[in-house]
This record gives C-alpha cells, structure tokens and sequence, in this order.
DNA sequence: CGTATTCCCTGCACGC
DNA sequence: TGCGTGCAGGGAATAC
C-alpha cells in the first residue's frame, strides 16, 4: 500500500530509467483505471521527451514536453521497468514504451490507481488543494498548531488529511502518533504547541526513516527493482493489535477510526 | 467550513 | 475442496 515513501521509492527506481528517454508509444490494455485515461496519453505523450520524474504528495509526475503524465498507485498499483518481452499480466494495464528498448508497466490489480493528463503550465485539480510536503521547510509544529484550531476531530484524521500534511497515510499516522507519544483519538484542536512540534519531528522522522528503507512491504508493494522493502519489521503499532508495545510492554488498544484500523499504545500515547 | 459516511476494486485469510 | 464473508485502504463524493 503505497505511501509517501514507497511513492519516493519508486520515483527514484524510475527516474535512471525514464529521465532523457523518448516515449515511443503508449498501450492502455484497459480503458480506465480509478478513472478514465485521458487520450492525450495516447495521442499527445508518444514522441515526447522525458525532462524528469517528479513526486507530489502521493502522486508521480512524469515530465514531458507538452505536460505532464500524472500518477497515483492507490493501494495497490506498481510500476516497473522491464523488457517488452515480458509477457503482461492480467494486472498490467499500460506500458508506455521507451527509445532505450524498455517499457514502463503499470500494475494496478484494485485499479484505485489513475493515470491522467495535466498539459504544461497547469496544477490538476487533483493537486490543486494538496498541504505541503512533510519533509519540507512549511512543514513544522506550528504550522500544524495554527491550522488544527478549529477543529474538534481525532487528531489522526487531521494527519491523513491531505490539505493539512500530504502523504501520511494509516500506516505513518499511527507510527507517528506512537512516537510522538499522542493518544490517535484526542482531538486535533485541544493539543498543545509543544506537543504539536514533537509531531511533526516525528512524522519528519518516520517518513524519511522509511525513504531510507525502501518503504514499506505488505502485501502488494514491490520498488521498481523488484526488491522488497522491509520496513514493516520495525512497526511499533501498525498491524500489532493485541499484541505488546515494544516499549513498554503494555497491551496495545485498537479500535476503528471512520473505516480504518487504528492501534496505539494506552501508556505511551496520551 | 468541518466532520462522518459511503463507495470504488481485487486478493487474501478465515470459518464452516 | 469450495464457498461465502470480511477486510485491507486513498481519497473523491456525498450528506449533514
């Protein structure tokens, strides 16, 4: 389940492979993924440079002459570059050919993913409300501070919100709530700037600790180069319902949160 | 404006 | 062995 680092992970296997490179031709084995593929993917992208390989929150931004290719992994898309002689699967939905004899292959068994179009000079809708980065300078615990005041929700929600932070999804809320030693179900506005600064060091943290690792493995999450992240073996409460905190052995809480599963600790998160 | 809920989709783990 | 059920989850859309 891709998030932000498995989303830099994979911007970072891609872009050796992509950056100079023309695209030859495109072919959607499908029509739509979580929406329809635009045309210009097929009409307007062959024969077009790639100047860079760009990430925006969870998005991938594949830069060509006229705009850009614009991609989402959802929960359980994969890219990967491989030879053409690769027999596709019944998961593999686009290759966008490459002038260097490759291919770029999107796999998406859920198709939560998308592939859209955004022409040069525009921001698409879709990133048009996006927070900052959270490993950005506009990232800090004032920042957070200032916009959490009117609001009366579970902290973890305000954390996933993508108009406040980009990128942090179940797994990284949950791991950045235990580090910063907050309770997930506190609400967002009665929490102190103190508190708030520890948050955001802590997401800082966990994000690029998992960039480094390669991102997280479950299930369906493979880098480009095939090779498995192993982050998931230093989870302190993700996925550890009814088991004991690492830290301090008590048994870790869980409960569900709008539809997602969300553990915490009862003695380290308050 | 903020918050809660629903929905999209498939593969997998589980129980009988 | 095979079937049904529940679950996983990003984020847009919808309803308050």
């Amino acid at each position: 389940m891709p998030e932000l680092p498995e989303v830099e992970t994979t911007r970072a296997g891609l872009a050796p492979h992509l950056i100079g490179r023309r695209i030859t031709a495109a072919t959607l084995r499908r029509p739509d993924l979580r929406w329809p593929i635009p045309s210009a993917i097929t009409d307007v992208l062959p024969g077009q440079r790639i100047a860079d390989v760009r990430r925006r929150a969870k998005y991938l931004l594949i830069d060509a002459e006229s705009g850009s290719a614009l991609l989402h992994l959802g929960m359980s898309g994969v890219l990967r570059v491989l030879s053409p002689e690769v027999v596709h699967g019944r998961h593999d939905h686009v290759d966008l050919a490459l002038d260097s004899g490759l291919v770029l292959r999107f796999t998406d068994p859920r198709r939560f993913g998308c592939l859209l179009w955004q022409p040069a000079g525009t921001v698409h809708p879709l990133l048009a409300d996006l927070g900052p980065e959270p490993l950005s300078d506009r990232f800090d615990g004032d920042y957070l501070h200032r916009l959490a005041r009117r609001r009366t929700g579970p902290v973890k929600g305000f954390l996933m919100d993508q108009s406040v932070v980009v990128g942090v999804g179940n797994i990284y809320a949950a791991e950045s709530l235990f580090l910063a030693g907050i309770h997930p179900l506190r609400p967002a506005g009665a929490i102190a700037l103190a508190r708030y600064r520890r948050l955001a060091e802590a997401v800082r943290q966990v994000l690029g600790h998992a960039i480094v690792r390669g991102g997280t493995t479950l299930r369906d999450f493979l880098a480009p180069d095939g090779a498995p992240g192993y982050f998931e073996q230093e989870l302190q409460v993700y996925g550890r319902e009814g088991q004991s905190c690492r830290r301090c052995g008590s048994g870790l809480r869980a409960q569900k949160l709008g539809h997602r599963a969300t553990v915490w600790c009862p003695c380290c998160q308050r």
